[in-house]
DNA sequence: ATATTAACTTTGTATAACAAAGTACTTTTT
DNA sequence: AAAAAGTACTTTGTTATACAAAGTTAATAT
């Protein structure tokens, strides 16, 4: 597979799961309901995928209960981040190197 | 959906899509085998994919012959390529949105 | 008690990816 | 001349993925 191409990360190839992680990446929590109309997704489809990020360890849940509502929040994980911002990395070469 | 990402061209979601509009914007024609083992992909996969830009006016092929071996390149639309560059257009207002 | 909200899980369907095998046509090798 | 090999597919079948919709759980509000 030609150079760059061969870093990307198939997690990221879905851009639903690229969305979330930008969206994780640049603040520190974002909870189910900020995700859910951002992304304009059902929540069983925002299940679904941050399920597939928590399972590789680049995404984690906190549960809490904000006044008497339960409340479910992701954050990104280092591991997580450092996946992201090398896909990033990989994708803006790519450009570079298309536009050179 | 957030800003840049309604943005992406769903086409481009695909790796292998990716790569093969990656090689074909940059060089004037590419051929069957030159992007099989740069992509290292399988005939049929190669083909279906290909396909499948063909069929929405990306890419266009030419066969020929070049000594006495059939020869089939292809080679991005101006359509292709105008949709390629956008889609890199807003990966890089992602990247440098979340730089920033 | 009933309804509502939040956050899922389950179910089912439709699409997509892919490898492997098969096909057609030609050329090269024996 | 017959067999093998190369090019570029197409077909087939399996597995994976995406998604919506409906169902579930547990708590809160009415």
């Amino acid at each position: 597979m030609s150079s760059y191409l061969a870093e990307f990360n198939k997690v990221f190839e879905s851009r639903v799961r690229l969305g979330m992680m930008s969206l994780l990446v640049v603040q520190e929590q974002v909870d189910f309901g900020q995700i859910k109309e951002i992304l304009q997704l059902s929540d069983g489809n925002l299940a679904s995928h941050m399920a597939a990020l928590e399972k590789i360890g680049f995404v984690e849940v906190r549960k809490q209960f904000i006044g008497k509502k339960p409340n479910t929040t992701y954050a990104i994980t280092a591991q997580g981040r450092a996946a992201f911002l090398e896909h990033l990395t990989s994708l803006e070469k790519l450009i570079k190197q298309i536009q050179s």
